[in-house]
DNA sequence: GTACTCACG
DNA sequence: GACGTACGTGAGTACG
C-alpha cells in the first residue's frame, strides 16, 4: 500500500524515550551477569504502554522510532561548539543504547538511524514527506526543536504530559507560529544544544520582535528601526551570529533517507521475537504480561548466577505461587510460620476504602519474599447480577471469621512478634473494629516518607515500581470500573489471592529494601518518634469523630439556596441575559467580552479567569461583580460545607469521621480527607456559623487549643533574631513591633494599616518573600513592596542569612531538615527557569513549617498518656489546633493537662529560645470554643 | 481528567 | 536581562 491520503504515521523521538528511561528509574541491573538494563526496561515499558494506548480508531497506519548516530553532524561542520557542553553519556547507559534498538526491531517496529544525522532531521524528513504524500504525522516527543515542524497535519504528543501539542500549543511555548519557530529559536538560542542566538534576548523578546517586523530576515535588515539601544546593537553586531543561529536550529525536511514510508507500516509483535528479547533481559514482570496479552506461554527465565547479588537478594515476584488459605489446619501452619519468623507482613482486604465503612473481607501474610497466603473470610459466591439466591451467601473455600481472627489475634497483638504494613493506619483502623489492639508494627510508607519525602509519593504502587522494579496487579483488573466496579468481597477468590497475597508479598520486599536504608538516610529518630507513633493516636481520633449536626447544617443549606436563588435573578438581569454563573467561562464572556471591563485574563485553555481578586477590584465599580462575589461564596460555603458534610455523618454514630494523611504532605504536616475538616471557614462571619455545627454530646463541651503565632516564633529561633525572640518572651504584640521596628512608628496609637503591612511581610517572610507576591498581597506598588522587603532585611539581617544559609544548604545536599532532623528533599533547588524561584522558596517555608508540624506531631503522640484518666477525648488537628471532647466538670483539668503537653512539646530534643504559648477556648460548639 | 476557584493554617 | 512568583493542603464545579 502507498502512503497517503487517510494514513497516519507516529514517528517516536527515540533517544528522548532513553533518556528519560534512564533518569526515571533506580539503576537496575541483570541478574544473571550485572548488566546494566534499567533504561532499557523503561524504553520497553513506554514503547508498550506506546503501542496500548494507541490502539483504536485513530491508531496510526505507519510508525517508526528514530534514533540519533554518531555524534558529528553537519551542524558542528556549521559551528564547532555546536553541542560541546553536553555532558559525557553517564557510564552505565552506554551498553544500553544498542539494547534499545534491539527491543524496538523486537516490538517489530522500524527503527530507524542515519549516520551524520540527529534524530530530528529525519523526523523532519519523514514529516514533510508523509504530509507531502497527504497524510497525517503524530511526532512523539516533547522537544521544542521539532515544534517547527507542526501544522498541516502534523502534530506533536507529549508523551509524559499526555497532552497533544499543535499548532496552538507551539504558539503558546514561542509566541509565535511554528513557521516562525526557527527565527524565534536563532533570537533566543539554546543553552542546552549551545546555540548562540542574541545575548540577552529570551523568548518573550524574540517573539515580541518577530511579531512586529513578521520575519528575522526583515527584522535584521531594519535592525536600525528597533527603539531600545541595547537590542538594536546586539541585533547589529550579532547579526551573522543569528543567522548562524537559525541554521542550526533550522531542521532538514529534505535529506536524503534510506527508507521510504511505505515500509514504516505498523506491524503486530510477533510474540516469539519480542518475548525472547524480554527473556533475555531477565525482565520477568513485563514478559509475564506481554505473553499474557499476546496469548503465548511466557518462555522460561535462566536461572540467576550465584555471583550476582543485588541487594537484598529476593526470588521474583510470583502471583501464582501464592497460597489460599481455606481451613484452619492451614492457618495454623502459617501462624508457626509467623512464630518462628518473629515478623509478618499483613495487608487486610475491605469493602471499602474508607475504613469506617469497611467491612473485613480477607487477610494475606507474608513471611518471607515470595512466601504468603490469603485467607478469604467473607467473600460472596459468585451470581449473575441480579440473582437473588446465590449472591449473598459466603463462597465456598473460607474459614469462619470469628474462628481465623481468634486464631491470629494472639499474634497479631504479641509484642515479639513484628507486623510489617503498608499504611498501617487503615490495618489499625480495620483490626479494631474487630476487637483486635494490633502492635508492634513498621510501616513501608512511613518508612518511604521519612527518607523520600519531597521525592515521590509513598502509595505502594509507586515504591514497588520505584523500588522493586515491580508493578503490582492492578486493582481494577479484580474490581473493574466505573459503573461496574463490584466490592472486594464479590470478587472471585482466586483472583483475590493472586492480588491480596501479592500485596503482603511486596510489602515485606519494601520493607527488606527500605528498612536498612533509613539509618543510612540518618533519619530513624524521625521515623521512631515522630511518624510510627502517631499512627494510633490518628486512628483512635478518626475513629472517635466528631459530632455533627444535620438539624443546624440542613437549615443553613436551605437559607443558603433561597439567598443564592435571588442573587442568581439579580446577577441575570444585570447582565441582561441568563447564564451559568458558577462557570468563569460564561461570566469572563459577560464581564470582559460583552462589559468590556478591564483586568481579564485567560487561563491555559484560552478561556477567561475570574478569580476573586479581580472581582474584587471591579466590584468597587460594577454591581454584577459583587453580586457573584457574593453568590460565591454562598455556593461554596453550600456544596462543600453544609450540603457535604451531611453526606459524611456516619449513620452508626452520628459523628463525621475524617482521615488524616500522615505521608501526604512534604512537610510533615497532616492532611485530612473525607471529608477535609482542616480547612472549615472561619475568617467569614457567614462561613464561621458551619463551625455552630459541630457540636459536644450532652453534658460535654469542646475545648480548642492552639499555638499562637508558631511559625514566627521557630523563624525567630531558627534564625536567630534577637529583636524578634525578646518580643515573643515580652508577650508583645509581635506585628506591631515589626512595624515599629520597620517603620520607626511607636507602638502607642499605631496605625491599623501599618501594623496589617508589617504583618503581610511577617508572613511573606516565611513564605520566602518576593516583591511580586508582596505587592499583590497588600495591593501595593512592586517597587513600594521591594522597599519594604529591603527595609525589613535591612533591620533583621539575620533573616535573610537564614535564607541564604537555606537555599544554600538545599543546593548542597538536595534536602533541607527541620528542628527535629525531619527531612524534606528539595530536588527541584538546581532547575534553572521558573521552578528554580519556586524550589527556593518552598525550600526556605519547609523547614519552617515542618518544624511547626513536628511540635505538634509530638504533643499529639504525648497527648493520650497525658490526659489519661480524664473523661477527655482529642478528636481534630487542624495545623497549629487541637479540639478535645470533655465531659463538663473536667474542662479545666483537661485544659491545664493538654496545654502543658503542647507548650513542652519540642523538649527535650529541642530547647527552643522562645517560649510557646498556647491559647484555649471551650463552648458548647467549634465556634464558641475559639 | 484538567483547570479553575476557594476553604483552611 | 529575562522570567514568573508568595508556603502547604483538599474539594466542588465546569467543561472537553
Amino acid at each position: 500500500m502507498t502512503f497517503g491520503k487517510g494514513h497516519h504515521l507516529h514517528l517516536v523521538d527515540g533517544s528522548a524515550f532513553i533518556f528519560r528511561a534512564y533518569h526515571a528509574l533506580p539503576p537496575l541491573t541483570r541478574k544473571s551477569d550485572g548488566l546494566p538494563v534499567g533504561a532499557v526496561s523503561g524504553f520497553v515499558n513506554m514503547i508498550w504502554k506506546m503501542i496500548e494506548d494507541n490502539r483504536g480508531p485513530d491508531a496510526p497506519t505507519h510508525a517508526a522510532v528514530v534514533f540519533d548516530k554518531g555524534s558529528h553532524t553537519f551542524r558542528n561542520d556549521l559551528y564547532d561548539l555546536y553541542k560541546a557542553n553536553r555532558d559525557e553519556m553517564p557510564e552505565d547507559l552506554r551498553p544500553q543504547i544498542p539494547l534499545t534498538r534491539e527491543a524496538t526491531k523486537a516490538f517489530n517496529i522500524a527503527c530507524l538511524e542515519q549516520e551524520g544525522f540527529e534524530a530530528d532531521d529525519i523526523i523532519a524528513s519523514l514529516s514533510c514527506k508523509a504530509r507531502d504524500a497527504g497524510g497525517r504525522v503524530t511526532i512523539i516527543s516533547s522537544d521544542k526543536d521539532l515544534m517547527q515542524l507542526v501544522g498541516d497535519g502534523v502534530e506533536m504528543f507529549d508523551a509524559m504530559k499526555n497532552r497533544r501539542i499543535d499548532a496552538e500549543g507551539v504558539r503558546e511555548k514561542f509566541g509565535v507560529g511554528p513557521d516562525r519557530v526557527v527565527d524565534v529559536q536563532a533570537l533566543a538560542g539554546d543553552s542546552v544544544d549551545n546555540v548562540p542566538g542574541a545575548p540577552g534576548i529570551g523568548i518573550k523578546t524574540a517573539a515580541l520582535l518577530i511579531n512586529e517586523y513578521g520575519s528575522l530576515d526583515e527584522l535584521l535588515e531594519r535592525a536600525e528601526e528597533i527603539k531600545q539601544p541595547k537590542r538594536r546593537q546586539t541585533l547589529i553586531e550579532h547579526a551573522e551570529q543569528i543567522r548562524l543561529s537559525r541554521q542550526l536550529v533550522s531542521l532538514d525536511c529534505n535529506m536524503d533517507l534510506d527508507y521510504d514510508l511505505d515500509s514504516l507500516e505498523v506491524k503486530e509483535p510477533e510474540a516469539e521475537v519480542v518475548l525472547d528479547f524480554l527473556n533475555r533481559m531477565e525482565f520477568r514482570s513485563i514478559t509475564k504480561r506481554l505473553a499474557e496479552h499476546l496469548g503465548a506461554e511466557p518462555p522460561a527465565m535462566p536461572e540467576p548466577k550465584a555471583e550476582a547479588t543485588p541487594a537484598p537478594e529476593m526470588p521474583e515476584i510470583d502471583p501464582d505461587a501464592y497460597e489460599w488459605v481455606k481451613d484452619e489446619e492451614a492457618l495454623q501452619r502459617w501462624i508457626g510460620a509467623i512464630r518462628a519468623k518473629g515478623a509478618v507482613a499483613i495487608d487486610t482486604e475491605t469493602t471499602s476504602l474508607n475504613e469506617m465503612r469497611a467491612k473485613l473481607v480477607g487477610i494475606s501474610l507474608c513471611v518471607e519474599p515470595g512466601q504468603a497466603c490469603y485467607i478469604p473470610l467473607t467473600h460472596r459466591s459468585e451470581g449473575q447480577d441480579g440473582d437473588l439466591f446465590g449472591s449473598d451467601a459466603l463462597a465456598e473455600g473460607q474459614m469462619p471469621m470469628a474462628r481465623a481472627l481468634e486464631l491470629l489475634k494472639p499474634v497479631l497483638e504479641d509484642p515479639a512478634v513484628l507486623k510489617i504494613g503498608q499504611n498501617m493506619k487503615y490495618d489499625l483502623k480495620i483490626l479494631a473494629a474487630e476487637g483486635i489492639v494490633l502492635a508492634p508494627f513498621d510501616d513501608t510508607m512511613l518508612i518511604s516518607y521519612a527518607m523520600h519525602a519531597g521525592l515521590h509519593t509513598h502509595g505502594m504502587d509507586t515504591l514497588a515500581d520505584r523500588y522493586l522494579g515491580h508493578t503490582c496487579i492492578p486493582i481494577k483488573e479484580i474490581l473493574g470500573t466505573g459503573k461496574s466496579q463490584i466490592t472486594f468481597d464479590r470478587a472471585p477468590i482466586d483472583k483475590a489471592v493472586r492480588y491480596a497475597a501479592e500485596d503482603a508479598d511486596v510489602t515485606m520486599r519494601l520493607w527488606r529494601t527500605l528498612r536498612p536504608q533509613l539509618h543510612t538516610a540518618r533519619t530513624t529518630t524521625v521515623y521512631e518518634t515522630l511518624e510510627r507513633p502517631l499512627v494510633p493516636v490518628l486512628a483512635a481520633m478518626e475513629r472517635r469523630g466528631v459530632k455533627v449536626d444535620r438539624n443546624t447544617l440542613s437549615r443553613m443549606s436551605s437559607a443558603f439556596a433561597q439567598k443564592m436563588a435571588a442573587l442568581e435573578a439579580d446577577i441575570h438581569a444585570l447582565a441582561g441575559e441568563p447564564f451559568n454563573v458558577g462557570s468563569p467561562k460564561q461570566l469572563g464572556e459577560i464581564l470582559f467580552d460583552r462589559m468590556g471591563l478591564p483586568g481579564g485574563k485567560k487561563g491555559k485553555a484560552g478561556a477567561w479567569s475570574t478569580p476573586a481578586d479581580v472581582l474584587e477590584d471591579l466590584a468597587t465599580t460594577h454591581d454584577l461583580p459583587a453580586r457573584v462575589l457574593d453568590w460565591r461564596q454562598l455556593s461554596k460555603l453550600k456544596s462543600t460545607y453544609t450540603d457535604a458534610l451531611q453526606e459524611h455523618i456516619h449513620s452508626d454514630t452520628g459523628r463525621v469521621h475524617t482521615s488524616y494523611s500522615i505521608a501526604g504532605a512534604n512537610t510533615g504536616r497532616l492532611a485530612s480527607t473525607d471529608p477535609n475538616l482542616q480547612n472549615i471557614p472561619v475568617r467569614s462571619e457567614e462561613g464561621r456559623r458551619i463551625r455552630e455545627a459541630f457540636v459536644a454530646e450532652p453534658g460535654h463541651v469542646l475545648v480548642s487549643l492552639d499555638y499562637s503565632q508558631i511559625e514566627l516564633r521557630i523563624l525567630a529561633h531558627v534564625a536567630g533574631i534577637e529583636a524578634l525572640k525578646q518580643a515573643f518572651r515580652e508577650g508583645q504584640d509581635i506585628h506591631a513591633m515589626t512595624a515599629s521596628e520597620m517603620f520607626g512608628v511607636p507602638l502607642e496609637g499605631m496605625d491599623p494599616m501599618v501594623r496589617r503591612q508589617a504583618k503581610a511581610i511577617n508572613f511573606g517572610v516565611i513564605y520566602g518573600i518576593s516583591g511580586f507576591g508582596l505587592a499583590r498581597n497588600l495591593r501595593i506598588p512592586r517597587d513600594e513592596a521591594q522597599g519594604f522587603i529591603t527595609r525589613y532585611f535591612e533591620r533583621f539581617p539575620g533573616i535573610k542569612d537564614y535564607m541564604d544559609d537555606t537555599t544554600g544548604f538545599a543546593k548542597e545536599h538536595g534536602y533541607v531538615q527541620t528542628l527535629f532532623g525531619r527531612r524534606i528533599n528539595t530536588p527541584e533547588i538546581g532547575a534553572k527557569g521558573p521552578q528554580a524561584g519556586f524550589a527556593k522558596r518552598a525550600a526556605i517555608n519547609a523547614p519552617i513549617q515542618g518544624t511547626a508540624a513536628d511540635v505538634i506531631r509530638r504533643a499529639m503522640i504525648r497527648m493520650p498518656d497525658a490526659i489519661e484518666g480524664l473523661p477527655a477525648k482529642m478528636l481534630l488537628q487542624v495545623h497549629d489546633e487541637l479540639l478535645f471532647e470533655v465531659e463538663e466538670g473536667s474542662v479545666d483539668a483537661l485544659t491545664a493537662a493538654a496545654k502543658e503537653v503542647m507548650e513542652a512539646a519540642s523538649l527535650p530534643a529541642v530547647d527552643l529560645s522562645v517560649p510557646l504559648v498556647v491559647e484555649a477556648g471551650a463552648g458548647q460548639n467549634w465556634a464558641a470554643a475559639h
